[in-house]
DNA sequence: AATGAATGAGCGTTCATTCAT
DNA sequence: TATGAATGAACGCTCATTCAT
C-alpha cells in the first residue's frame, strides 16, 4: 500500500445510506471475506467484483486504487476492536481481578474465531512492509493496552507508568501469540480452555506481584547467549 | 505452494561446493533477503535473478517451479532453529531455572533481529492458507516445545504430560507474540530488556507453581462473555 | 485443449453486433488466418493480438484461455460445413446419381481451397492427441456421412444399414484423402478435374453394385502380409 | 523446420557402429516415440534427452539444431516405407489382380497401427508449412505410386501414362484417407475388414474398366456448385 | 452508477541453443 | 562424449488501472 491517499472519509461523511453506500459496504465485505479465506494475495479487484456481481470497473469507480480500498477495509475492520475491552473494564459489578481475567478470556476466545485467526497474521505481515498498516495496527493495540493499563494500575498501584505499560504490553503480546497455535482450526484449538486458565494464572500473578526491581534487574542471565546462526 | 516436490535434499547431498551449489545458495539467500525486506509478494523469480546478476531462466534452471524454490528456502530457514534450544537445555552447568530463563532470553533476543521479526509473520500468514508451510512451521515449533517440555518437567515434576505440554505451548506463544511489538524496528524494541525480565518472572513463577487443578478449573469467569461484533 | 469450457455460444446469443462482437470475430478470423497460414504452433495470443492491432491482454479479455479461444474457433469453423451437403441431397431436381456425384464434386472442389487444404490436416493431427478436437471433428464427419447415407440408400436399397454406413465411410475417406495430394498448391491440383471424374466413376459404380457378400468376403488375400518393419 | 541444413549424411557416412551411433539411434527412437505419443508440439530436446537419460546438451551435441534432428528422423521414418510395395509387385506367384488387392490390404492394414495412424497426420500438417517435410513426404508417396502404376499398367494397358498416374494417385489417396477414420483407436477400426473389401472392389473395378473418356469427361455436373461459405 | 474495452506491466514457465569444461 | 550453467526470447496469463459511454 505505497500510496496512502485516504478515500474513506468521503464515504464516512455521507450520512445515512446514500445509494452507493450499500455497494461500498458489499465491496468491503467481500474483500474481507477473501482476505480471511485466502489471504492478501488473493484479494484482487476482479475477485471482489466477481463476488459483488459487478465488473471490476465498478470497484475502481468506488475506490480509485486498490490501496485506498484496503485502507478503508482496515479502518473498518480495526474499528470494531476499539471498544472491545472498555465494556469489561468499566463493568462495576466485577472486581479488578475478575475484569483482568475477563479481558484475557475475551481475547483468547476471540482468537479462536476464523475471522481473527486469519486476519491478524495477515496484518502483522503487511505491517512489516507497509507503514500505513503498521500505524493502523499499532493504534489499535495501543487502545487495547489502555484498557489493560487501567486494570493493572488498580491491581499493582505501586508500579510506575512506564513499567506498567511494558507489563501491559507483555500481557497483550502473550495473548496475541496464541493465535498461531490455538486459533481457528489450529492443532491446539481444543486446549484453549486450558490455555485460558494457564494465561490467567501466569499473567494475573505476575501483574499483582511484579516490582520495579524485578523489571529493572533485566534478564537473569549473566553469561552471553549463543546466537542464532545466520543464514547464507 | 500446492505441489510440495522436494528438491533441496538431493542437491544438498551432492556435498562440498560444486559450482552450481554456490548459485543455489545465492538464489536462496537473495530470495530470503527479498522475503525479509519486502514480503512474500515481492519474491519473484525475476527479482531473485536480478539480485544474482543472472537472467530469470537461470533461476528456473535450478528450481523447476517457484514453489519448489520456496519450499527449499523454508526448509533451510527453519532447519536453523532446529537445535537452537537444545544447546541450552543440555547445558549441565546451569540449573533448570537458569536454563528456562536462558531459553526465554534467547528467544526474545532472537526476536529483535530483522531476520526473525520479518520472517515469522510472513510464515504465520502463509501457513494460514498453505498446508505445506503450515506443516513445516508446526514441526519447527513442536521441536521448540520439546526443549521447553524437558525443562518444565524438572521444574514442576507433578504436572502430567498433557498439562505440561499446554504450559509449554503458552510459554512459547507468549514469547512469539512479542514479535509484532518489540521486534526489529518496532516501537517497543528498546523495552525488550524489561520484557525479558517480565516474561522470565511471569513464566517461571507460573511453571513452578501451576497445578493440575489450576489448569482444569478453566477460566475464572462465570458470566458469559460479550462477543466481538461481527463485520459485514 | 484439456479444459473444454464453452464460451462461444453465450457470446453468440447476445445477437446483433455489439461492439465487442466485432473484435471477437476479428480475433477468431486472425487466429484462423494464422492457423491456415502457419499451422497451430504459430497461433499465439501475441500474434493474434498483433494482427488485431491490440495488446495481448485484449485477447485474454475476450477469451480467458487459449483453449477456450481455439474451441470457439473450431466450433465456428466446423459449423460452416454442417449444412454443406444437405442442400444437394435435398435438391429434388436432380437424380440420386447426380446428387451423389454432386457431393463428390463439391467436396473435391472444396478441398482445393487454401482454407480446407491447410485446415484439415491440422485438425487431424490435433485430433490424435486432443479428445476435444477429436470429438468435434468426428461429429462433423458423422453429419457429412449422414447425407451420403441417404443417397446411397436410394442407389443401393438392398444394402443393410451397417454395411451402407461403412460404404459411406469409405466414400468420405476416399475424398478426404485427396487433400494432401491435390489440395491447394499441391503437385496434383491441376489434375483435380480428372480426379473428380475418376472418383465419381469408382465410387458411384461401387455404391450401385456392391453387395453384402462383397463386403463380408473380407480382403481377397489368403496369405499373410509382409509387415512394415518397425522403427527403433 | 525453416533451416534445412542436412546433418544426416554425417551419421550415415560412419560405417558400422561408431560409439555415438547407438546414442543417435536412441535419440531418434525417442523423438519418434514422443511424436507418435503426443504430437510434434511435445517433441522437445528436453523430453528427448529425458527419455535417453542424458542432459539436453547431449542431444544438441549430436544435432546442432532441432530442425536437423527432425530431418534426420523423417528420413529414417520414411525410408522404411520405401520398399514396402515392391515385394508384392514383384511377387511372381500372384496374379496382377491379387497383387493390386494385396497392396490395398497391406496399406490399410498398416494404417491401423499406432505408428502410422499417429505419424502421418503429423507429417501432412507439417508438410503444409514446411517445404522440407513437404518434399520428403511427396517423394515417399511418389515411390508408392510407382508400384501401383506398374500393376495398373497391367490391369488396364490401354490407359495412357498421365491418366494412369492420376488413377494411381486416386487409389493411393483413397487408402490414405481412411487413416483418420479407421486407424488406431479410431471409431471405425473394427470395420477395417469391411473397408478393405469395399476398397478392393471399388478400386479394382475402377482400375480395370476406366477409360480415357471417363477421365476426360470431367465431373458429371453441368450446373455450378454451391460454394462453401467463407469464414470471417 | 456501472460497463465494456483495452492497456501495460509483470508474472511463472518453457524452449532451443551456446559454450567452457 | 557429455555435462552443467546460463541465455534470451517467447509463451499463456493475471493484474490494477483508465476511460468513453
Amino acid at each position: 500500500m505505497p500510496k496512502p491517499e485516504r478515500v474513506l472519509k468521503t464515504r464516512e461523511r455521507t450520512g445515512g445510506y446514500a445509494p452507493g453506500q450499500a455497494r461500498i459496504i458489499q465491496i468491503l465485505d467481500m474483500a474481507l471475506e477473501i482476505l480471511i479465506e485466502s489471504g492478501y494475495r488473493a484479494v484482487t479487484l476482479r475477485e471482489i467484483a466477481r463476488r459483488c456481481n459487478v465488473r471490476s470497473g465498478a470497484v475502481s469507480y468506488y475506490y480509485k486504487s486498490k490501496d485506498a480500498l484496503m485502507q478503508d477495509l482496515l479502518y473498518r475492520v480495526l474499528d470494531v476492536y476499539e471498544d472491545m475491552f472498555n465494556q469489561i473494564v468499566e463493568d462495576e459489578s466485577q472486581s479488578y481481578e475478575e475484569r483482568f481475567c475477563a479481558i484475557i478470556a475475551l481475547i483468547l476466545d476471540d482468537i479462536t474465531t476464523k475471522h481473527t485467526t486469519r486476519l491478524f497474521p495477515e496484518l502483522w505481515a503487511l505491517a512489516n512492509h507497509d507503514p500505513f498498516v503498521d500505524r493502523l495496527v499499532d493504534n489499535m493495540y495501543q487502545r487495547a493496552r489502555d484498557s489493560l493499563n487501567q486494570v493493572i494500575g488498580r491491581l499493582n498501584p505501586s508500579l510506575p507508568e512506564a513499567e506498567r505499560e511494558t507489563v501491559a504490553l507483555f500481557v497483550s503480546a502473550s495473548l496475541e501469540g496464541t493465535t498461531m497455535f490455538a486459533g481457528f482450526e489450529k492443532p491446539w484449538t481444543v486446549r484453549m480452555p486450558w490455555v485460558i486458565a494457564i494465561a490467567s494464572k501466569a499473567l494475573l500473578d505476575m501483574v499483582k506481584t511484579i516490582t520495579v526491581e524485578d523489571i529493572h534487574r533485566g534478564g537473569t542471565l549473566s553469561r552471553p547467549l549463543p546466537r542464532r546462526p545466520g543464514i547464507g
